[in-house]
DNA sequence: CCAGACGTTGTT
DNA sequence: GTCTGG
DNA sequence: CCAGACGTTGTT
DNA sequence: GTCTGG
């Protein structure tokens, strides 16, 4: 599921991961109440966020950002009901043509959400970690939504959207079972927004690219109140009990992680996501959204990686592509560009996959840095 | 026909 | 608005 | 979803 | 534990 979400994004960065604008001007973009956003680290249904759909009937015919509310109130409700934004803040995409409630809005509400990342509390019986899960490289995963408009007794309109989940990719089924669908690609990205056909069904799909990462972040986080940098700041875990044990009886820590690779073992790496992604496999294309960032890469996608196969028809679709870096090139984390948190500002360590093995090989690691 | 629902998540 | 249940 | 409450009576 | 509120 996907329930909370950092977004301190700008406008034009918005437009930009959507695939807009070609550059950083945002001033001749049709925007839409805008001033309702509030950048936060801390965004939960209720809040406004930017929204790029189709320009509605009547409008010019390029896309717009709109300011909407999480957590989609449907047309259909009386006008007299308060509106519920935490019933349907998330839509299964396995679903969506079948329930009343989004089938309606697959021809024409179907939009996209851009943020910075989202939380996922891990349950561990009676205690829960929040984690913080987004792109390695800072740019901006584009959801999957849909929305819709609802009038109330006063007359005035009420625009919500809910974010598509689908099941949780293999690298972070450990963590949870649901996932929001992340648009990966330009193509993808295009074929939810732009495609006239229902042939969108290709890009509602976990996203198992091996540049989406994670780390545990304080607790304070799941208090909608807190709302700061810190939210997104790494915390060290204390190891759990047989963690220690195994770490003490374990030779090589590392071997132990790479017999779990494909298997349906949960990486035992709460601690990190780093400890997991020695168990990815060199090289290997695990998914289907993931879109290598190769200059000279002109096909849709290699078929090696490109699961549930386009039709031939499709690929037409796919041929509007433009390169992915084009409109990712010049995202820079600008935590710091919001000035007046509270809290002090968040010092994210720098942290890949690469060096990720290092930083679990020692067994000091697990009592943690003093 | 009319009335009433229309959703997801997690948990055991 | 549209479908299901009675 | 997570956070936070979870109750009644009688008196002024 | 379970419900309500956001």
């Amino acid at each position: 599921m996907c329930g909370r979400v950092r977004c301190t994004l700008h406008v034009h960065q918005v437009a930009r991961a959507c695939g807009l604008t070609s550059g950083d001007d945002a001033s001749s973009l049709p925007a839409r109440q805008m001033d309702r956003y509030r950048p936060s680290y801390n965004v939960s249904p209720g809040a406004c966020l930017p929204v790029v759909r189709k320009a509605a009937v009547g409008e010019e015919a390029a896309p717009a950002i709109h300011c909407m509310k999480w957590g989609l109130v449907p047309s259909f409700t009386k006008k007299t009901d308060k509106p519920d934004h935490y019933k349907m803040f998330n839509a299964r995409s396995e679903s969506i043509k079948e329930k009343t409630s989004f089938r309606r809005l697959l021809p024409t509400n179907r939009c996209l959400v851009a943020v910075e990342g989202f939380y996922e509390w891990k349950k561990d019986g009676s205690k829960k970690q929040p984690y913080y899960i987004h792109f390695e490289d800072q740019r901006p995963l584009v959801f999957a939504a849909l929305y819709d408009s609802w009038s109330n007794s006063e007359g005035e309109i009420l625009y919500t959207f809910t974010i598509l989940t689908t099941r949780c990719s293999a690298a972070l089924e450990w963590l949870h079972d649901r996932m929001p669908v992340i648009l990966g690609n330009k193509d993808s990205i295009d074929i939810w927004l732009n495609s006239c056909a229902m042939n969108f069904e290709a890009v509602l799909r976990p996203y198992e690219g091996p540049d989406l990462v994670w780390y545990p972040v304080t607790p304070a986080v799941g208090k909608r109140s807190f709302d700061c940098p810190e939210c997104i700041k790494e915390i060290q875990l204390k190891p759990t009990g047989d963690k220690l044990i195994s770490m003490f009886f374990t030779l090589k820590p590392a071997a132990a992680d790479q017999s779990e690779k494909g298997g349906t073992q949960k990486p035992s790496s709460e601690l990190s996501q780093t400890h997991y992604s020695t168990c990815s496999v060199k090289g290997e294309h695990l998914s289907n959204e993931y879109e290598e960032p190769k200059k000279d890469e002109k096909t849709v996608q290699s078929d090696d990686f490109a699961s549930p196969k386009m039709e031939t028809g499709q690929q037409e679709i796919c041929g509007i592509k433009r390169e992915f870096e084009e409109i990712t090139a010049d995202y820079k984390p600008k935590v710091e560009n919001i000035s007046s948190w509270p809290c002090s500002p968040a010092k994210k360590k720098e942290r890949t996959t690469k060096n990720a093995g290092e930083r679990q090989a020692s067994l000091l690691s697990y009592f943690g840095k003093k």
